[in-house]
RNA sequence: GGGUCGUUAGCUCAGUUGGCAGAGCACCGGCCUUUUAAGCCGGGGGUCGCAGGUUCGAUUCCUGCACGACCCA
């Protein structure tokens, strides 16, 4: 069992503690990582010796005991390096030590930087010292762990042992740091608006409630911070964003994780082809960042990001690829598609009308691969975005689908007080009418938009997805170092 | 919410047409001065996810539940 692998480590504690060893010391001085030795020394050739001393620090991932003489893997963050003991060079006391480590203890080394008779890289210790014992073993050096339950449920192991989940949190933090360079560059500042909202607004989505005491009043967690950088942008600043986690008490799947990182930004005097030309050229440079060109894969398909992107109004494509007329009326718009097969939910029929345009999108969004722009939305589904200039039934609004994930949202921001206001009643209406996505009327942000809100763009991008396509993971749980999982019995 | 599949040693996985539970890695003991998934000899380790049911006997068959994966809504 588990306890006695346990058991057999904890005695090894105590022996190292009854001879004076601290088994969780301060600090150690190392001198170099991994990938420097490798680098400095990568041309020495076999079974000869380097004279330099080094340093290094790392967890032990193997050990070849053969007698007198010892291999040990030790892996920092930069990589492997191969640790060469010898007990007549490190002393029997030492010597003897060693044998009591086992795999996983992270521990500090010194010695010269040599190779061996087959030519492999080594530092010859000359001493070491325990820097955190391990009381619990590692799962098995070969698979790591497989289970898809124990990899998310104990993902500190998953992260460790597996080489190509450990690399996708590194490239997912390399991606965010271009996007802050990307937009610190043009001006933008980070701010932070708050997570606990009284109302929850700037998206149509289903709340986490919490309570807070002292207050005696429900809080939610946000499930966008949309309305607080708008009313930043009334405050004076032109050029905002927030990178944060949002929350939506919706269902877990591929896509979705019920908290996840968003991305705002919001650029007055701009609108969305500005958003659009944002959106092009951040990715991008994401792209060609981490992969060094535009032409990627995704799953086994391949994702070309090269510019221009394409773009298509939702009607235009609605009409493509269905031959159905998105301009109809409601009513014959469903009796089109039920001549024509196309299955859809029984409370769509209810409306608005926006609502069936919207679910037709999602039925073939897994097939917009290439980077697409859906332009001009249905005003009905669109309460914070500007109307179209030259149709008033619809916004200017857009959507990114790449890799046939929705990756960006954005309109040309509504700022007419009055208009705002006949949205928010609209949605009330809604969810008076049952649909709990709705949005609510918040009467703070209307006051803020009556002091006046220069015209923006605004874009919000799903962090997590844009990570996803661009470490080929299959599941947005890839790029979430601690994804929810549910509670173990 | 519905369907399908899964849950066996710390880890990766076999297996039992219902009759003493298996391997590799890891662990413990021994040998070994050039290994790198080291090798060789020996050993320990299991509530077979949980709860019921059928049966002389259930890890195996049935039902329910939990957790997870995939598909559908």
């Amino acid at each position: 069992m588990a306890e006695e692998l346990v058991k057999v480590r904890q005695e090894k504690l105590q022996r190292l503690r009854e001879r004076g060893i601290d088994p969780y010391p301060y600090r150690f001085e190392r001198t170099h990582l991994a990938a420097e030795i490798k680098g400095r020394f990568g041309k020495l050739p076999p079974a000869s010796r380097s004279g330099e001393e080094a340093r290094v620090a790392g967890r032990i991932f193997s050990i070849r005991r053969m007698g007198r003489i010892t291999f040990a893997d030790l892996r920092d963050a930069s990589g492997r390096i191969q640790l060469f003991l010898s007990r007549p060079v490190l002393g029997d006391e030492a010597y003897e030590l060693f044998r009591e480590l086992d795999l996983g203890d992270i521990i500090g080394a010194w010695g010269e930087v040599i190779t061996t008779k087959t030519g492999e890289l080594s530092l010859e210790v000359r001493g070491f010292e325990i820097l955190a014992k391990a009381l619990r073993p590692l799962p098995e050096k070969w698979h790591g762990l497989r289970d898809p339950e124990k990899r998310y449920r104990y993902r500190e192991l998953d992260l460790l042992t597996n080489e190509k989940a450990h690399r996708v949190i590194l490239d997912r933090s390399r991606i965010i740091r271009t996007m802050r360079g990307f937009l610190e560059e043009r001006g933008f500042i980070e701010v932070e608006t708050p997570i606990l909202q009284p109302i929850p607004g700037g998206a149509a989505a289903r709340p986490f409630v919490t309570h807070h005491n002292a207050l005696d009043r429900d809080l939610y967690l946000r499930i966008a911070p949309e309305l607080y950088l708008k009313r930043l942008l009334v405050a004076g600043y032109e050029k905002v964003y927030e990178l944060g986690k949002n929350f939506r008490n919706e269902g877990i799947s591929t896509q979705h994780n019920p908290e996840f990182t968003a991305l705002e930004a919001y650029e007055a005097y701009a609108d969305y082809h500005d958003a659009m030309e944002l959106a092009e050229e951040m990715l991008c440079r994401c792209v060609e960042d981490l992969h060094g060109k535009l032409r990627i894969e995704y799953q086994g398909k391949e994702v070309d990001l090269s510019r221009p992107w394409r773009k298509v109004t939702l009607y235009e494509l609605i009409s493509d690829e269905f031959g159905l007329d998105p301009e109809a009326p409601l009513p014959e718009l469903l009796s089109e598609m039920g001549r024509r097969g196309i299955e859809y939910p029984e409370h769509l029929a209810r409306g608005p009308k926006g609502k069936v345009l919207e679910h037709l999108l999602e039925l073939l969004e897994e097939r917009l691969i290439g980077p697409t722009f859906v332009m001009d939305y249905p005003l009905d589904i669109s309460p914070l975005a500007k109307r179209k200039r030259g149709n008033p039934e619809l916004v200017e609004r857009f959507e990114l689908f790449i890799a046939g994930f929705e990756v960006a949202n954005a309109f040309s921001e509504l700022n007419d007080p009055e208009e705002q206001r006949e949205r928010f009643l609209m949605q009330e209406r809604l969810r008076a009418a049952g649909d709990e996505e709705a949005h609510r009327i918040d009467e703070t942000f209307l006051r803020a938009l009556e002091h006046g809100m220069p015209p923006a763009a605004g874009i919000g991008f799903g962090v997590d997805r844009i990570v996803m396509i661009l470490t080929d993971s299959p599941s947005i749980r890839e790029v979430i170092a601690f994804p929810l999982v549910g509670e173990r019995r």
